[in-house]
DNA sequence: ATTATATGATAACATACGATATGTATTATT
DNA sequence: AATAATACATATCGTATGTTATCATATAAT
């Protein structure tokens, strides 16, 4: 009884992702989401609402991209929440306008930096337990502290004031750790 | 010969600077200033060239502002870094819109992180001298160390991710010092 | 083959933006 | 008072945005 669809709801929220990685978050348009992916702006608004609730699609995909970048990048910890860290730290080097828009900006309704980080595998949780196991007195207080140096230095990558290797990373992250222990 | 000027430079920067406060560097628009103004955008384009002017010479103030703001608040320094850390992070918390603007956003050919925290007062440098005064080996790399966690904890007051007291961050930042120095 | 209907392209509407042309108001000089 | 020069308001242009109405079309059910 009726037309066969041609412009799918996976095909505007690829687009509509994609186009965030170099152009940021308020580079999506409806127009230029349809010009991207070769239609009109119709199929658009017959899938979504609105285009908030586009955003807010893009929102959600953005956090399974980050969660699914941890997952592979994420290596047996040394020192707990260095990796972690690292891959935090290479995150808003590698994916600007995503971390941006998971971390910097606070999107409306958008989840905490907390939630994001312990995501469906709990990684904060774990990454806590692990410094108790290892002697930490109080975990809660290190991974703060840590979270705050990690935060930091990811912010810093966005403005071009840090700028250190994966090596000289993991370093200075473990050197840190270690100096929050006294 | 000619007309008396009814709206100055001055009203127009200091209208647009404002808004800024609260609405963000984006809310700058040239209907918007001329309104609340309460003239029309003609003056506007009269003083400035174009809209990217005017933002300039926002971006201008509100480095000034900011530098106001931490010659009100500084105090003679305990342990190094932590005045200047706190006044930072208490600008950050009460001041959103023009933290963001200085220290987050990264205008175009604006200025460096350190080059406004140096200011015209040196104020980094300062704290250097007086990081090696007391007996820091590598003051440079204490300053690092010192600034990467006191911009995390800044960057997290705008997401509700940091909300310690002034009293609680003052001794959270000596700690630091303290650990740091080991 | 016909028909019903969802799909999607085209076009348009309403709004907001930066910028500008034009006419009017105002002021100092003559 | 007349004149010239500047400032300002009004209105407008061109563009970009979200959103929607119209309509041709493809396609599955009959």
């Amino acid at each position: 009884m009726a037309r066969k669809e041609s412009v799918t709801e996976q095909m505007i929220l690829d687009t509509a992702f994609e186009m965030v990685k170099e152009g940021g978050f308020e580079s999506i348009t409806a127009r230029k989401v349809a010009e991207r992916a070769g239609c009109s702006t119709q199929p658009i608004f017959r899938v979504y609402k609105n285009m908030d609730e586009l955003q807010h699609a893009v929102y959600e995909k953005s956090i399974h991209f980050f969660l699914d970048y941890y997952k592979a990048a994420s290596k047996p910890s040394s020192v707990p929440f260095t990796n972690l860290g690292l891959t935090y730290i290479a995150f808003a080097r590698e994916e600007k306008n995503y971390f941006k828009l998971l971390f910097v900006k606070g999107v409306k309704g958008g989840k905490s930096m907390y939630e994001l980080l312990n995501g469906t595998e709990g990684n904060v949780v774990k990454e806590i337990n692990l410094a108790r196991s290892r002697g930490c007195a109080d975990p809660g207080a290190m991974f703060m502290k840590m979270w705050i140096f990690i935060h930091g230095a990811a912010c810093m990558t966005l403005t071009g004031d840090y700028d250190l290797t994966d090596e000289e990373t993991i370093s200075l992250l473990e050197k840190s750790y270690e100096s929050f222990s006294q």
